[in-house]
DNA sequence: GAATACATAGGGGATTACCCTGAATCCAAA
DNA sequence: TTTGGATTCAGGGTAATCCCCTATGTATTC
């Protein structure tokens, strides 16, 4: 094989606030001859500095960075850099950590226990446009994800009394923003029935007012979202 | 070590419409010493008979049955045998199928082209009441995850001007079904005030009245669930 | 220093929501 | 058949909302 070939080259930054962490990372990466660390950073801040001069294709960033958080900093980088990827890294497999970093953008989450080959699947992987995860963290998600399903079931039945076909046709025109009369010139109703509804809603649901009704609705799916 | 200690045994029931599948998977489970093999369904109302007569700690469960689809039977052997846990097997790596079964009480998914150390480690993890999942199922679900919450932060970010501080706490109040005094109470200020503030939301989030608000603040989730 | 956004506050008025009581009709279940 | 729930409607009143306007102090940003 012709290792003159000018290889796409992965260009890496590394963002870690422990210093032994970055270079032992990076002297992993060096063993592989398309991997190139073109920078390391010690905090948020420094990130954002340095990709306003250089490019990376691959940020591989501390989660619990001091100062400005990684999350702040997933966040910052992919506004203004759509072209760099972010792989988080953690020291803890959090529900809450992964959830936000990937709601921030982040392509992958892998933990610090990582090994070499794992590290470097991941930075292909992501570099190929896919998302990357250390199997401990989608394992975290996946409960996460289940216990939740599992939870917003039980909210559904327990609480709720039953309401009328009627009342509900009523709840989901206070939802959509109507007011009573127009309920009731939709329903072809009198505006006091209407009012009815709406007042047994009110005590069925316990709630105070509309707002109660709507946020009640919204939280136990009562009505379709059309 | 002592073989001959009582070890506790896992009972595993197969249950998939291809026999030679289930061969194939019993071939690689009797190598295990602690496993064991108590019973092969072909469909999914012999798995139910099978369960009233005799128990298993683990189905193997078939998501795509023919007749009584997996989902069903996955649904119906965890209403009436609380021990057996259910790992799903399928072919097919679709986001659809995984959070369905998931969402039925399944421990796990893994994919049909799992090797064999896979399979046992599966079995073994579930057993222990873990949950298991193939890397690639995993993967699967988290693009899934990161789509659905692009797709709401899209519309965060894009027809949503941004709200300020205070406006949010106002809001976050609205939602909690306060009355406009009951808000300035509880912030120390005016009546006045907290009608400017709800006003500017109004016409901020493009809404007719509080239920408006309620349902814009819970769709984008701007207000945080306490 | 000027422009902008934010938080604050108010007046006055129109509209709407909410509360209470009462009551008629219809329909299905006991 | 009677009971009960759902749906319908009404009067009268209080409270809350929504809308239009103006206005000031304070940051922040340009």
């Amino acid at each position: 094989m012709p290792t003159t070939t000018a290889l796409q080259m992965i260009r890496i930054l590394i963002a870690d606030d422990h210093a032994m962490f970055v270079d032992g990372i990076e002297s992993i990466l060096t063993g592989e001859e398309d991997l190139d660390v073109v920078g390391r950073c010690y905090d948020g801040p420094s990130v954002l500095k340095f990709l306003e001069k250089e490019e990376a294709d691959i940020l591989l960033l501390d989660v619990n960075l001091p100062g400005m958080n990684g999350i702040e900093v997933c966040k910052a980088v992919l506004e203004k850099n759509k072209n760099t990827k972010v792989i988080a890294i953690s020291m803890f497999n959090e529900e809450s950590y992964v959830t936000e970093i990937l709601n921030n953008g982040a392509s992958g989450y892998i933990l610090k226990n990582t090994g070499r080959e794992e590290l470097i699947k991941a930075i292909k992987q992501v570099t190929e446009g896919h998302s990357y995860f250390s199997k401990d963290v989608t394992q975290t998600i996946m409960k996460g994800l289940m216990n939740s399903r599992r939870s917003s079931g039980i909210k559904k039945n327990l609480n709720i009394p039953k309401i009328s076909r009627r009342e509900k046709e009523v709840l989901e025109l206070i939802v959509k923003e109507f007011t009573t009369q127009e309920i009731a010139n939709q329903l072809f109703i009198s505006l006091k029935t209407v009012e009815s509804h709406r007042s047994n809603l009110l005590s069925k649901l316990n709630a105070r007012n509309s707002a109660g009704l709507v946020r009640i609705a919204m939280e136990h799916k009562l009505v379709d979202p059309n």
